[in-house]
DNA sequence: GGTAATTAATCAGGGCACTGAGTATTCTGG
DNA sequence: CCAGAATACTCAGTGCCCTGATTAATTACC
């Protein structure tokens, strides 16, 4: 009595369909490198150079997570981390050529798998599946990181 | 160089999507009570004495997930567990009085929340967005769980 | 030039998510 | 009845994700 029908719940789906793409992402693209560990090589073929705060705002990871997921990218021997000479508090880091070849590499597999995945829906659908998820999500983190400060008023 | 663009890799949303989400439930829900730990109370509530193995299948989570997020509720005690009389191997949940509270409490902070998240888009729109998510995650979901055992080609 | 605020990174701690291995209980077939 | 398969749960290990507190370096302001 009184339960409510998760369908209707866009956290719920939000999260199943995470579950669902980690899956089929460790049976047809890699059971080492995570989506998000691609994120990061992706980020440093694009800009190499950047400093690690950087890079997680550029693919969605806060700090913390993305130490831990550099730590382990960098454990793999697939970037360098340096001290930044010109401000001391940055790390620079940079792709291997091992990490640009598993980038290369996880690429292709990468849009495979992306194939399979939005399979069920036409590219007219897939479109606006990418659209509407688009917008919630900036919205979303619209909320939490407001732009202008709000002039006050009171 | 050949780097590729995230925003049209559907796992990259989905994980940004959940991010949004979990930040807005955080603030307008709860910050003690998680969307997956909501999931579990709710199938309670809807189906009582439920094991939980299949209180797992009903929410998304596996079996050692779900053991975690059970054994949370039950020392924030919200749920019983009690081994099962005619089986040995399971336990069968209930929630308590504070329990079905909770849930209820929750119930209405998760709707305006809900209202919140999916505002960027039109009414015909959100039917759209639950649609083709829920359409992409089953059938991921379903190259996992073949329905059928295909009958033997060879 | 020196103090204060800001910023980049780390650490501790809690929670979600999966796999593979192990234990106890039940079911199945002879 | 008893061996073997299946099932429910637990445990160990890895990885993602967040917050709050801390440390070290830089910038801003007087």
């Amino acid at each position: 009595m009184a339960a409510v029908d998760l369908a209707t719940h866009p956290g719920h789906l939000a999260r199943r369909l995470q579950q669902a793409h980690y899956l089929l992402w460790n049976t047809m693209v890699s059971e080492e490198i995570t989506s998000p560990q691609f994120a990061v090589l992706n980020a440093l073929v694009a800009e190499p150079g950047l400093d690690q705060r950087t890079v997680g705002e550029r693919v969605g990871l806060d700090r913390s997570t993305i130490a831990e997921v550099i730590s382990r990218l960098g454990r793999r021997g697939l970037l360098d981390k340096v001290r930044d000479p010109r401000d001391g508090r940055r790390f620079l880091l940079r792709l291997t050529e091992d990490g640009v070849r598993t980038h290369r590499k996880l690429t292709v597999r990468t849009a495979r798998m992306n194939q399979v995945f939005l399979a069920p829906l036409s590219a007219a659908e897939q479109t606006v599946f990418f659209e509407l998820i688009q917008r919630v999500a900036d919205a979303a983190e619209g909320l939490r990181n407001p732009a202008e400060p709000l002039a006050a008023q009171g």
